[in-house]
DNA sequence: ACCTGAACACCGTTCAAGT
DNA sequence: ACCTGAACACCGTTCAAGT
C-alpha cells in the first residue's frame, strides 16, 4: 500500500509525463479516430510533444506498440460470471463484449489475425473453458470446444472489422450493403444459386444478431456432446 | 477455340513478356520463400527483370497486389461436390481445402481478415450454402448457418498461420507448443483451472484436427435445426 | 534514467522520358 | 501500349548528444 501510493505520487507529479501507458491510450486515440495507417512514431510523438526516439525508450518496436493497444482494448472486456445465469447466457455475454470491443476498434481485429494472442486472450479462453465445463461438456472434448468457439469470436468479429474498415466513414451501412445485394442478385444463376437466394437477406442483416446465431449454432453442437 | 489459341500464340511470343499473372506468380514465391516483409516492389521488379513503375502498368497498387495473390491461392480451393457424397463430408472437405491452402500461405490468413473477400470466396460460400441447403436446414437459417460456418473456417485457419508464422522458420513446432503449455501449466491455479488443465493437450495437439472438430461441432448444431 | 532530433536505410507511388 | 528508373514523400528505427 504505502509504496504503491508513492509510485503514484511520483507518477503524478508531472500530469504530462511520459509512460507506456500515456503512450498506448494516445495510440489508441489515434488509431481510433484516423485509422491504422496514421499510426506512425512521428504523428505519435507530435502528439505526446517529444522526440520519436523518446517512445522507444518506453516500447520496443511498432509491433510492441500495437499489441499493447490490443491487449488494453480487449482487457476491458467483462468475463467475470453473473452468479445464478446459465453458462449459454454466459458464454453469449462474452462473446458480445468481443464483438462489440472489435466494432469500436476495428484496428483489434486485424492485430488479432497478424499477431498471437495478447494476454487478454488468455483470460477470455479461461471464462469460455469454464463455462463449457459448467455445460457438463465431456473434459476429452472441452479442449476442441473452447478453441473453436473463442476461434469463431475472435474470427467473425475480425472479419466484420475489416469489412466495417472497407466502408468509407462517411458513407451509408445500409446503402453500401444495398449496393453488394445488388451484385448478388445479378449473378449466374446457374452458377450461384445460394448467393442469389440469400442477397434479399443481405441488405436488412444485422451483423451483430449473425454473429451471435453462429454462437448459439455452436452451443447446439456443444449441447450434443 | 480458335481466338483462344490466338491468344495463347500472342503471349507465348515471350515467355517473360509482363503481364498480371506472372507478376501474381511471383509475388506468391516471394511470400512463400521469404515472407511478406520481403514483398516490395523493389524485389518484385529486381526479380522480373524490370523497373519498379512497369509493375504499375499491370496492377493498381499494393492492395490490389495482395488481393490478387489471395485470390489465386483461394482459386485452387476445391469446392465441387463429390457426387454420392453426403453434404458433411463435402463441408468438411471444402473445410480442411481451406486449411490446408492457408497453411501452405500463411500471408493468405493475414489478408483475409484485412481486406474484404475476394471473389474465389464467393463461389466457397456458395458452395457451403448448397450444402446447407442439402442438409435440409430451413431457408431462414441458411444464411446465418452459412456465414457463420464460413466465417469460422476463414478466421480459424487465419488465426493458425498468425501462429505459423510467430514460430521462426528452422524451430521444431512441437518443442515450441511445449514451451507454451510450460507456461500455461505455471499459472495461478486460482485464476486459472481451464487453462492449466487443457495444458497437457496443448503440446500434442493437432491443428487440422482441431479446425476440423470445430467444423464438426458446427454441424452438430445444424443438425439439431 | 530519460529525452531530443537528426540521420539512416528503407518503403510505395508517380511521372517524364523513352521504345 | 508498355517499360524505365530517378525522384518524391514518406516510413520505422537508431544513436550520439543532451538533461
Amino acid at each position: 500500500m504505502v509504496p504503491m501510493a508513492t509510485r503514484a505520487q511520483r507518477t503524478d507529479r508531472r500530469a504530462d509525463a511520459l509512460s507506456k501507458e500515456r503512450i498506448v491510450e494516445t495510440a489508441i486515440e489515434i488509431l481510433d479516430t484516423e485509422g491504422e495507417s496514421a499510426l506512425t512514431f512521428r504523428a505519435l510523438s507530435a502528439r505526446l510533444a517529444t522526440g520519436s526516439g523518446a517512445i522507444y525508450w518506453h516500447v520496443a518496436n511498432k509491433e510492441d506498440l500495437l499489441a499493447a493497444t490490443t491487449d488494453d482494448v480487449l482487457a476491458r472486456v467483462v468475463t467475470g460470471e453473473v452468479t445464478g445465469a446459465p453458462p449459454q447466457e454466459a458464454i453469449r455475454a462474452i462473446a458480445l463484449g468481443i464483438f462489440d470491443a472489435i466494432d469500436a476498434h476495428p484496428w483489434v481485429g486485424a492485430q488479432l489475425s497478424r499477431a498471437p494472442w495478447p494476454s487478454a486472450m488468455l483470460r477470455i479462453f479461461e471464462s469460455v473453458g469454464r463455462q463449457l465445463q459448467a455445460l457438463g461438456v465431456p473434459e476429452r472434448a472441452q479442449f476442441d470446444a473452447a478453441t473453436a468457439l473463442v476461434s469463431y469470436m475472435v474470427g467473425v468479429a475480425g472479419q466484420n472489422a475489416a469489412n466495417a474498415r472497407r466502408v468509407a466513414p462517411g458513407t451509408d451501412r445500409s446503402a453500401f450493403l444495398g449496393t453488394v445485394a445488388a451484385q448478388w442478385a445479378r449473378l449466374d444463376p446457374a452458377r450461384y444459386p445460394f448467393v442469389r437466394q440469400v442477397a434479399t437477406q443481405l441488405a436488412e442483416h444485422d451483423d451483430r444478431a449473425q454473429f451471435l446465431a453462429g454462437v448459439d449454432l455452436f452451443l447446439a453442437g456443444v449441447a450434443t456432446l
